[in-house]
DNA sequence: AAACAGGAACCAC
DNA sequence: GTGGTTCCTGTT
């Protein structure tokens, strides 16, 4: 990879497995929004940030950023130093996966923030992905800092204190329900320091998914999302209902229970189930797969 | 306009 | 530990 400095940002060059639809469809993130010229604007870390990716180029243009923090922030986010090829030869030894990736060869995992995708994954129980942008962008309103980016208006994502330091009626204000009580418990913990992110993320992936499923509305899908997107846990495999259907489509005869998918995945894909799901994700969707 | 979409808690058994 | 019901908001 080659990088070019531009007016108010940097061109990537020789990149490898980028594809900005695909990172940014895969559900993994809620804060991205396509623009019309393909390009995908997002609010992480604080920062606006512009992507857009050609792919039969190899190019990544990041604007609204800069050389010094490319290096300090978005390397790491976009999982740059990751050999994407690897993985997927390893994966497509499976058929399955072999055609899954034809759909989303650009996928990469992002490394998020924890803090941010507990209460991402909380607001996203039982609702699905357009919604969940829709409140998160709300609650953000609520309790972020606006950062303005060509003549628009978008929130830094609000820390645990903010959250915490408030009322829950308040924060029912953003429509999310039932799950406000999840959210407001989770920020109480965080802001305590009763919950540390960091440690947990430090521990093996059995044990930190033990740990995020004390909080209240973390359960094992939810888990294993913030586990997968911002902890690095790879061996991870996010069930939903997606994942759920797409599994069943393709590895087994008919309905099966989420402990026995799980099971499935760690037997089948391991260390890289993670990536597995991923890309079995963008798929099942490409192929609105049902029932 | 009734049916449906989407995970976890909670309570039986 | 499994199965059924409820939670809440929005879309089709």
């Amino acid at each position: 990879m080659k990088l070019r400095k531009i007016q108010n940002g940097v061109i990537l060059e020789e990149v490898q497995d980028f594809d900005a639809k695909h990172i940014f469809e895969c559900g993994q993130c809620f804060r991205w929004e396509r623009q019309q010229d393909g390009s995908y604007t997002g609010i992480a870390f604080g920062r606006v940030l512009n992507v857009l990716s050609d792919t039969a180029a190899g190019t990544v243009a990041l604007k609204n950023t800069n050389e010094d923090e490319f290096f300090k922030i978005w390397q790491h986010y976009f999982d740059l130093n990751r050999d994407y090829g690897a993985i997927k030869a390893e994966l497509a030894q499976d058929p399955v996966l072999a055609t899954a990736i034809q759909y989303g060869e650009g996928i990469r995992i992002l490394n998020q923030d924890p803090w941010e995708l507990l209460v991402s994954f909380l607001m996203s129980i039982n609702k699905s992905i357009p919604l969940i942008s829709q409140n998160i962008r709300d609650l953000s309103r609520m309790y972020g800092s606006p950062v303005y980016f060509e003549g628009r208006q978008y929130d830094t994502f609000p820390g645990p204190e903010a959250l915490a330091g408030t009322d829950l009626n308040e924060i029912k204000a953003c429509r999310a329900g039932f799950r406000c009580r999840y959210i407001h418990e989770a920020a109480k913990l965080v802001a305590s320091g009763q919950i540390c992110l960091e440690r947990i993320k430090a521990m093996p992936t059995e044990s930190a998914k033990e740990a995020l499923m004390t909080v209240i509305g973390v359960g094992p899908k939810v888990a294993d999302c913030i586990l997968l997107f911002s902890m690095q846990k790879y061996d991870s495999y996010p069930v939903d209902v997606w994942i759920k259907r797409v599994t069943e489509y393709f590895y087994f005869d008919g309905s099966v229970s989420h402990r026995d998918i799980r099971q499935f995945a760690r037997e089948k894909f391991g260390d890289l189930a993670g990536f597995a799901q991923q890309y079995l994700f963008y798929y099942a969707r490409e192929l609105k797969i049902n029932k």
